[in-house]
DNA sequence: GTTATAAATGAAAGCGCTTACATAACAATA
DNA sequence: TATTGTTATGTAAGCGCTTTCATTTATAAC
């Protein structure tokens, strides 16, 4: 593989010249730059990154650290960092965290030690504590779907409480009065914010909140399922059901098709996130969009204009869910 | 950030000394061994991945190329890979071609500027030329869901072929003689061998194909829908329909929906691809299971056979896929 | 034709490591 | 104690670039 030495000799000129050449930031009479080019086309010449970041003390790349690098939600989110700094000519090195506070340290390392110019991740196992820590360190981190006080403006977060309120607002405005909730795992934040917000819909249209209708879920599929059964079990009625995720929603409705009820007439399901599947689904789920590839541009965007100088306007933390109707809500 | 030098200044030995614990290659003693160690986690010091790459030839990473970020696909894919990888303690630097030639070019030079020690590649765009010239280079290359015949103990492929015939005979055993097949894109090599993996299935039940049950469509959902549609509408009777991926099976369910006709009763559908997806529809859609996250990992054994010396055995380039049956077919 | 000034190029140090080779330290043997 | 063989450690070159600074060359002004 040849190296800048290489295109130097065969073009008569000395390295720094060839370095030139390749970043455009010294002027080159044009004669010579020909007789460069000339030669790198001529050797095959690729410049060798590694040795350009310890050079220049720039790597060009950003680290982005997901859970996981399958799934809807993680696949729409590097796919929006990824799209971001694409056109921008920065590339983007990934790592999977599986939610395990080891293997997320370890990640964050390995893209530190890689000298990633800027780090955007996606933790859920690791203590606040220690992002804030990580924060003093020399090089930016910018936090997605977390929420840390100390460290606000490196967070680019969700608006759960409203998502909560307009998935259940969206149910009441159908002319629903009795609704049910399966909630996601309760410690964990957003969960515990959706739910507010379903109660602020409830209280803002003057219905009472019962205990009975609320399941607490772990957001997976089954859950959904044995929430439905769980609720409809007491026999305290109801005629929607709200879920906090679209996997416990679909596991709903197979448990509400499993007793003989249809969809959406004998009972409307609404889901939360937005993801792939509700699209998919019979009847197709209403659910509440979950910008997450907006959310991995903004990331990204504040990683251009932190980083790279690049001019950024309209940035901003936090973002509101979308409403988003189809097939399994019924008027009421 | 702390270099080696630092280490070795403060821990009172040498640069070399320094680098022989971190890297365990040559014996230092116990006393010198904990000085350095000592130092090391005194000064929080990190390896600089870059510089070890640049000085070692070595980067201990090596590069994926996938068409998408998002998607079932690629994710399950990326997580194979990466999972065989992480026990290695290799890691993974991941581009996206997006399914276009110009840009499949670009991330596979991005993965060797930044001289990864492999490459795993998912590109369409691309010539086989091309991919026959980069495999005559000096970095390993596997090609996952490809077949090039001058390179096939490069290419990890699937028998697509072999998936068709299974579909179709799953539809033949449930007592289903008129069968029409939505296909995928004709200029695609996986739908003209899914097609004839069909159509062997017919022939070797004594059922003739006929050119009217068969519709051509484009991988994606809504091309699904057309495709019943038009199958349905030349009057040619099928009670079952064999799609060659699920998203399109998806869109042919809405348009069977659509016609007022139930399934599986009055039309049997068959998947292909075992998405996701295909447990989240109603009824949960049969399907042909593309084994891609071990197709992903049987990638990264490669790699990790040829650039690593790791001892790996059972390597096979094609694999088999295989039936899945859930609630999208009925008995006739 | 000088001289002053700007533009183009080259020389060389340095980025943070690895590693071949040289040297020092130590133990074992005669 | 001198000799040899081991083992531990240090020295310094080099990986392929960037970048500062010095030097050369071209251009303009007088």
């Amino acid at each position: 593989m040849a190296t800048i030495y290489d295109v130097s000799v065969l073009a008569g000129v000395s390295l720094a010249t060839v370095s030139r050449v390749m970043n455009k930031n010294a002027k080159v009479s044009e004669k010579t730059e020909k007789k460069v080019l000339d030669a790198m086309a001529q050797l095959g010449y690729r410049p060798n990154a590694i040795a350009q970041s310890l050079a220049s003390n720039c790597s060009n790349s950003v680290g982005v650290l997901v859970s996981e690098l399958r799934g809807h939600f993680y696949g729409s989110m590097m796919s929006g960092i990824e799209a971001e700094f694409r056109i921008a000519h920065k590339h983007v090195i990934i790592a999977a965290g599986h939610s395990e506070e080891q293997l997320e340290k370890e990640g964050i390392e390995f893209l530190i030690s890689r000298r990633c110019d800027a780090l955007i991740l996606h933790v859920e196992a690791v203590s606040d504590e220690y992002l804030i820590e990580l924060c003093k360190g020399s090089i930016p981190v910018i936090l997605i779907n977390r929420y840390i006080e100390q460290i606000e403006d490196r967070c680019v977060h969700l608006n759960n409480e409203l998502g909560g309120y307009i998935a259940t607002k969206a149910v009441i405005d159908q002319g629903h009065r009795d609704i049910a909730y399966i909630a996601g795992p309760y410690w964990k934040e957003d969960a515990q914010n959706r739910l507010h917000g379903h109660k602020r819909a409830l209280a803002e249209h003057g219905l009472t909140f019962h205990e009975q209708l609320v399941f607490e879920g772990d957001y997976r599929e089954e859950s959904g399922a044995k929430g439905f059964r769980a609720l409809h079990d007491t026999n305290f009625p109801f005629s929607a059901l709200v879920c906090a995720n679209d996997e416990m929603a679909s596991g709903a409705m197979d448990a509400v098709r499993g007793k003989g009820l249809s969809m959406p007439n004998d009972m409307s399901v609404m889901g939360f996130d937005n993801n792939v599947l509700a699209n998919y689904m019979f009847p197709k789920l209403s659910s509440v969009d979950y910008p997450i590839a907006e959310m991995g541009h903004m990331a990204a965007k504040m990683v251009l204009k932190q980083c790279y100088q690049s001019p950024q306007t309209n940035l901003n933390n936090i973002f509101d869910p979308k409403l988003v109707l189809r097939d399994s809500i019924s008027l009421r």
